[in-house]
DNA sequence: ACAAAAGTGTTTTCTATACACCCATGG
DNA sequence: CCATGGGTGTATAGAAAACACTTTTGT
């Protein structure tokens, strides 16, 4: 009954600078699609988690190291892989590009961000990855307060609506997105300001990650 | 590079009758876990696709045929199978036990409903397997109109009433449920009644799948 | 006539949305 | 004093929730 099915993980990695949203790459070594960009990702190995796997080729491929990688979809269409029929797992998450240096170009990886409106051919069907990875990305954003991972510890108001107007690709009402973030009450205010650029400084915000957290034990919702 | 992981797809089937919630199991005929209920499942074959491998088992062990299974997630725990590594890809799906008569108990085969509230020990993680699924559904329900699947082709207001009520596990008001799934437009009444039982009769309802295909399609979402 | 379930409207509360002006700073 | 981006409140509309009595049938 054994299967010669082999498995493999994938990485969706999101980042965010400067008002663009970024994907996490690699250059292909070797054939199959040599040359060509894909998702970090490998084989799984016997006895290892699926976690595990991808934290792990993450690692080894771009040295970026995320501890929250959520599990995606798993796609197994024979067909998907030249080399005979592979599974692949893949995750999504969420990472400052500026918090890691990327491996540099060596003979055995080539890591880069790429920016959603400028993804490259990528091989397999990692294109259809990434976009159900982006749409979980928009859901997800609506109803969790993410975000606060792409984003520098401490930032402005204006940061965090710029990061939504990115991602959903709509505009926000500025004061009624602030009501709403201020209601629930997981930010917090510091006496700092931004100083830097014209225009009046912004009060710097912090996320609290307790209060998040027992807000979602209590099973408390929110909705941009 | 390659791994003798071995992939499997277990199939979590959801069906009701006379208000209670049930989930169809098949008791395990050999090692591991002889004598054991499971949920119905088994190994993928090369170049078979997931969702093909899922409907297969499924009919090959309980007789029932179901056309839409929705992936739920993908189990990889190393020692989840004292067999070794086996990977297992969860879908979960709807049904009404009553369209389909389960394969009679067999040296092959022994199928049966089991209510969600008396489920027996469960081999290898499908307990946890099945709580995910549950989950998913009392999460799904509310902003889809499942429950057509579970329900006979005509049914009274009372009967969708219930059944949202067993799965919620939450009384739900009555006139605010019918106010909201009438103005969804997506029920034909009919020139029927129910007759049978003490009361007043009951308008008799149908599902209309068009129309709600076309809501769906414009994006319209809804909300119990 | 009574028991049992079906059917029905209105009021209130809350939440979402729309919308425009003043404030603080740097140059 | 002007340019730039930050910060704030209110009014309206729509949706959700709360709530109880009448109707139809079988016995």
């Amino acid at each position: 009954m054994s299967t010669p099915i082999r498995v493999s993980v994938d990485a969706v990695v999101f980042g965010y600078e400067a008002g663009k949203l970024s994907i996490l790459l690699i250059q292909r070594k070797y054939d199959p699609f040599k040359d060509q960009w894909a998702l970090p990702g490998g084989f799984v190995l016997e006895n290892e988690s699926l976690e595990n796997a991808v934290s792990r080729e993450l690692v080894e491929e771009t040295g970026v190291s995320i501890n929250y990688l959520e599990q995606l979809y798993t796609f197994g269409n024979p067909g998907r892989d030249p080399r005979g029929h592979v599974l692949s797992v893949a995750y999504f998450g969420l990472i400052r590009p500026d918090a890691f240096s990327l491996l540099a170009s060596s003979d055995a990886s080539n890591a880069q961000w790429f920016e959603m409106e400028a993804l490259p051919d990528l091989a397999f069907d990692h294109k259809i990855i990434i976009e159900q990875a982006f749409l979980r990305l928009q859901d997800k954003i609506t109803y969790e307060p993410l975000g606060f991972e792409l984003l520098d510890t401490k930032f402005a108001f204006s940061d965090l609506e710029q990061l939504y107007t990115t991602i959903l690709g709509r505009a926000i009402d500025r004061r009624n997105f602030r009501k709403k973030f201020i209601a629930l009450n997981v930010l917090d205010e510091l006496d700092e300001k931004t100083s830097k650029g014209s225009g009046r400084p912004a009060s710097l915000f912090q996320f609290n990650e307790k209060r998040y957290k027992d807000l979602k034990n209590k099973g408390i919702v929110f909705e941009i």
